[in-house]
RNA sequence: GGAUGGAUUCCCGAGUGGCCAAAGGGGGCAGACUGUAAAUCUGUUGGCACCGCCUUCGAAGGUUCGAAUCCUUCUCCAUCCA
C-alpha cells in the first residue's frame, strides 16, 4: 500500500495512520484536509503534575513536531490551573492535591524541557499557561456563560467518569472536563486554535471543547486522539517499578533510559519504533519481518533512537557503548559509579553487605544478604558466596572495582 | 444528621486472645533456561548486631502474663436512609 502511493508523497495524515498513532477523530475528512494543508493551529495540553516530562508527554511532543514539520502551528498548553483540579480520566482514585508553589515550579521545568523539542522561534509555535485565563474566572459568570452548555447527564455517561462512578468522584474533579473545554474555547477565540490533539483517554474532555465552541460560537473545531502507548500486557508504557521514565537526565539517566527501551518485550518493539521514532516507514517495514533473536537488533535501534531524540547523539552513543560492553564483558568505561568515603571503612576494610548498600545496589542489608546468599552478586567477575567477605580499602582506589547485582545492575565502586 | 459495614505488610486479601513478621494470590528481587525478550521452573520478599532482638495490622489510650484480634475515644472510607 505504501509502495503504491509513492514514499516521499505520503501525507502527514497517512503517516500518522501508518504509525498507528491515530485513534479517534471528530471528522476524518475535515481533519485530513486541515493538517495535510498545514492549516491547523492545534493545541495539546500538559498538566504539570511533576517536575519533569515523561514518556507519555514525549509522544505528544513528537506528534507536535511531526505536525509542525507539516506546516501546522502548535500551541503547547501547560495546565497550571487544571493541574490544581486533577484529571479523573483513567484514574481510579483522586490525585493528591498540589500546592500552587509546586505547580509553578513544575510549569517552569516543563517549559524548559519543551523548548528542546519544539521550535518556538519566530512565532512557529506557542507556549501558554491556562492559569492565565482560568484563575481569574468569576464563578457566577462562568456558570451562566459556560455551565448552561453542559448537561450533567451527558457528562456522567462519558467514559472517563464511568470508572469513578463506582469509587466516588468529587465535584472538584468533575469540573475538569469543563475547564478543559473552556481552554479550547479560549484558545479558539484568542489564537484561532481550531484543533486539539491528546491521548485517547482525553477523548471525552476534548469533545466537550468542540461542543462548547459549537454552542457558544456556532463554529466547528476538531479533535483527534492518539493511541495510548500500551505494552502487550495492556499497561501503560514508560513506567517502571520505581515510577515513570523521565526525560530529565537527573531523574532518569540516559543509560537507564536507554536500558528501559533496550528491555521492552518482543511483542512491543516494532510498535514502539513505529510510534515513537522518526525512522522512515519503509525502514520500519523491513524490521517488521524480523523474528526471534533478531528482534534484539530492533531493540537496540529503538533504544538508540529514542535516547538520541531525548538526550542527544553523544549521550546515545555513550549509553549504547556502555550497554554493549557491560553485557559482553561485564566492564565498561562509562558506567554508573558509586563513591565510598573514608567513614564507610572500618579499620581500612569494608564487608560486602555494607559495600552493596553504600553503592546503592540494594536498599538494605537484609536485601544485600539475600542477594549474596542467592548467588546474585558478582565482584570483579567473581561470584561472591560468603556474606562475610571483606575488602581492603586499597582495592577501591584508582580504577575501583566492578560490582554486579543480578544481571542488569552494574556499578563501579571507587573510593 | 441517622443506620450499618469497613481500614491488615508494595497491591489485593485471609486472620477475631498465644502456634503471627501474619495464609493465599499479584507484583518485585535472585537463580536455572535464554536473546539484556516472553513463557516456564526454583528460591526469596519489614529491619537489624540474623539460630536472637527490634518495629509493623487506620490513630491514641485501656484490659490481659500475652492483642492484628477484646474495650473506649478519635480519624477516614463505603453502602443505605434523610
Amino acid at each position: 500500500m505504501l509502495q503504491e502511493k509513492g514514499r516521499e508523497e505520503m501525507t502527514i495524515f497517512d503517516e500518522l495512520k501508518a504509525r498507528g498513532l491515530r485513534a479517534q477523530l471528530t471528522d476524518e475528512e475535515e481533519i485530513k484536509e486541515l493538517i495535510n494543508a498545514g492549516k491547523a493551529t492545534f493545541y495539546i495540553g500538559f498538566d504539570p503534575t511533576a517536575d519533569s516530562l515523561h514518556v507519555g508527554h514525549f509522544m505528544a511532543l513528537c506528534l507536535m513536531k511531526r505536525l509542525q514539520e507539516a506546516g501546522n502551528k502548535p500551541i503547547a498548553l501547560i495546565g497550571g490551573a487544571t493541574a490544581m483540579i486533577g484529571d479523573p480520566s483513567g484514574r481510579s482514585d483522586m490525585r493528591s492535591m498540589m500546592t500552587k508553589e509546586t505547580i509553578d515550579h513544575n510549569v517552569e521545568c516543563f517549559k524548559k524541557q519543551m523548548s528542546r523539542f519544539i521550535d518556538f522561534s519566530e512565532g512557529k509555535a506557542m507556549l501558554v499557561n491556562n492559569a492565565d485565563w482560568l484563575s481569574g474566572l468569576n464563578y457566577i459568570e462562568l456558570l451562566r456563560d459556560v455551565g448552561v452548555h453542559f448537561s450533567v447527564n451527558r457528562m456522567l455517561t462519558a467514559e472517563c467518569y464511568k470508572q469513578r462512578m463506582e469509587k466516588g468522584l468529587s465535584f472538584l474533579e468533575f469540573n475538569y472536563m469543563i475547564m478543559q473545554s473552556y481552554d479550547f474555547l479560549a484558545l479558539y477565540e484568542k489564537y484561532g486554535c481550531n484543533m486539539q490533539f491528546g491521548g485517547d483517554d482525553q477523548w471525552s474532555n476534548m469533545l466537550g471543547g468542540t461542543e462548547l465552541i459549537r454552542r457558544k460560537l456556532g463554529k466547528d473545531a476538531y479533535a483527534m486522539t492518539i493511541t495510548l502507548l500500551l505494552n502487550s500486557e495492556g499497561k501503560k508504557m514508560g513506567k517502571t517499578q520505581k515510577g515513570a521514565v523521565w526525560l530529565d537526565p537527573n531523574k532518569t539517566s540516559p543509560f537507564e533510559f536507554y536500558q528501559y527501551w533496550r528491555n521492552v518485550a518482543d511483542a512491543d518493539v516494532l510498535k514502539c519504533i513505529r510510534m515513537l521514532t522518526f525512522l522512515p516507514l519503509e525502514e520500519i517495514e523491513k524490521m517488521d519481518a524480523w523474528e526471534g533473536s533478531q528482534l534484539n537488533q530492533a531493540k537496540e535501534i529503538l533504544a538508540y533512537e529514542l535516547t538520541k531524540l531525548v538526550h542527544g547523539e553523544e549521550e546515545a552513543v555513550k549509553a549504547q557503548e556502555s550497554a554493549r560492553a557491560l553485557f559482553a564483558s561485564g566492564v565498561a568505561a562509562d558506567m554508573p559509579t558509586a563513591t565510598l568515603t573514608e567513614e564507610d571503612f572500618v579499620e581500612g576494610k569494608i564487608d560486602v553487605l555494607t559495600m552493596l548498600v553504600k553503592s546503592g545496589l540494594v536498599p538494605s542489608k537484609s536485601e544485600a544478604r539475600r542477594a549474596v546468599e542467592q548467588g546474585g552478586v558478582t565482584v570483579e567477575g567473581e561470584k561472591v558466596t560468603d556474606i562475610k567477605t571483606v575488602y581492603e580499602a586499597a582495592a577501591f582506589e584508582g580504577e575501583g572495582i566492578v560490582v554486579k547485582r543480578g544481571k542488569k545492575n552494574f556499578r563501579k565502586v571507587v573510593k
